[in-house]
Formats: structure tokens, C-alpha cells, sequence
DNA sequence: TTGACATATATCCATATCGATATATATTGG
DNA sequence: CCAATATATATCGATATGGATATATGTCAA
């Protein structure tokens, strides 16, 4: 096996950051490919791609005008990362830091300790 | 070019189901690479691997002890997706939810005056 | 219809991946 | 020192990638 297809799930398509910048923009609203080439500063066959990923996850939905393509934002499907990494929120908040110390320093006195052993 | 490296990023690393599961399991506490063995269903030499890039990214701390290496969950490099996700999260809310009817609306508005148009 | 415009698709190439397997390195006990 | 244990690293193979380029599809306008 190689690594897990970019339309996968919301993770992978997201580990692109060009593909995080295009959720960016269309986070201010709808836009025609067009906008998006513009703005990003790539060729339009590779942003039609990022695209087709994006939607193959459920990131961006489309709407045909003409000849234009409108893409918007469907952020409801970055809710299962939004999920994942709540679950780590308190890693990083005060009381766990508090704690990291301690560990810290338990560590610290091991070290200690092992260096005595022998 | 072609996909970024996995070490490139907290996105990426996180990427594969594999390095969250570890993440998962260290979340429970500091553990020594076979226990990881042990509780995920591969090889240890995918485990090591897969703790090389998560501390390529910061993700997690190693400690020596004797023959043996504990990792420790970093989880304050996981605030970048968390922040970034973040910025997204009104979009999938209640508020946000009530403006997109008003825009499927105006779609289906505007759908019907370009039919009318021609 | 013809041509211009908007977007999608196909192909090429260099590259990093993941799992599997074999092996290297380091630490401990006897 | 030797064998066992714990972990890391090297290599192989199949695969999907992302940018670039060329081209196909579809739509509008004259």
C-alpha cells in the first residue's frame, strides 16, 4: 500500500496547502474558478484539480452559471477534524501545562536516579 | 513537485490514521514503542517510522530509559489545526446554517430568472 | 456557424509514501 | 564477552501525488 489517496478524507485533502488556501478565499465567499486562479497564484488546470478534490471530500459544493463553475464552501465537513483535534485542546491549556512540569521534573530526577544505578 | 513530505507539517503527519491512532493512544499517557506495537495491528518497524515523523513535527517527545524509548504526546502542535479549523467552525453553526438557506434561496431564484433570460 | 471564453481532463515526470522484510544499534543480564 | 531485548534504519515495490503542458468539453456572442 502507499500512502492514503488525497480524496481520502477531509485530513488529507487539507495536508494540501494550497487546497487550505482555496477554503480560504471561499470562506469569503462563493467564486468562479477564474477568481480562484487569480488569487492563488497557480495554473488553472491545477486549481480545477484541487477542486475536484476538495469536492470529493464534501469541502466545496458547485453551482453551474453559464459557462462558470461557482464553487462554494460546505465547511460542515471539516467538523470530523474540528472533532479530532478538540480532543487534544486541553493538552496545550494551563492545568496540563502545570502537569507537563511535574512530568518534567520526574523525569528530571530519573535521570538522576538511572545515572546512580550503575 | 509532488506531495509534500509527511514531516513537512502537523497537517501532514496527521494525515495518516495510523499517526492518529498513536496520538490517540499517547493521549491515555507516555508509552514505550512496543506497547504502541502492541495496541495498534502493525509491525514495529512501521511504529518507529511513524513516531519519526510525528517528532519531525513536534507531536511528540521522546525520553530515554534504558533500552527502552517513551513518547510523550506534544499536543501544543496541534494548536495550528485546531486555529485554522477554527476560523471555519461558524460555517457548520446555526447562524451560518440559516444564512445558507437564504443563499440556496437565492440560487434557486436566480437559476429560474437565467432560464428566464433566453 | 464560428470563434472566444470558462473549465475540465489526459499525460508526463520526479518524488515521497506505507507496509514488509532484513538488518543494524544499543542496553541489560549472566 | 555473549545472548536477549528494545528500537531504529535500510531497502523494495506499488502507488498517488502536484505542477506543467496540451487538449477536450461546454457555453456564449456575433
Amino acid at each position: 500500500m502507499a500512502r492514503a489517496a488525497t480524496t481520502a478524507d477531509a485530513f488529507n485533502a487539507v495536508a494540501e496547502p494550497r487546497r487550505r488556501e482555496i477554503l480560504h478565499v471561499l470562506a469569503g465567499g462563493e467564486r468562479p474558478v477564474n477568481d480562484l486562479v487569480a488569487e492563488l497564484g497557480i495554473g488553472q488546470p491545477q486549481v480545477s484539480r484541487h477542486l475536484r478534490v476538495l469536492r470529493a471530500v464534501g469541502l466545496v459544493d458547485v453551482r453551474y452559471k453559464g459557462r462558470q463553475r461557482i464553487y462554494r464552501l460546505h465547511g460542515q465537513s471539516l467538523k470530523p477534524i474540528h472533532d479530532w483535534v478538540g480532543q487534544f485542546e486541553q493538552t496545550w491549556n494551563d492545568r496540563f501545562d502545570a502537569m507537563d512540569a511535574v512530568l518534567e521534573d520526574l523525569k528530571a530526577r530519573e535521570a538522576t536516579n538511572d545515572a546512580d544505578g550503575e
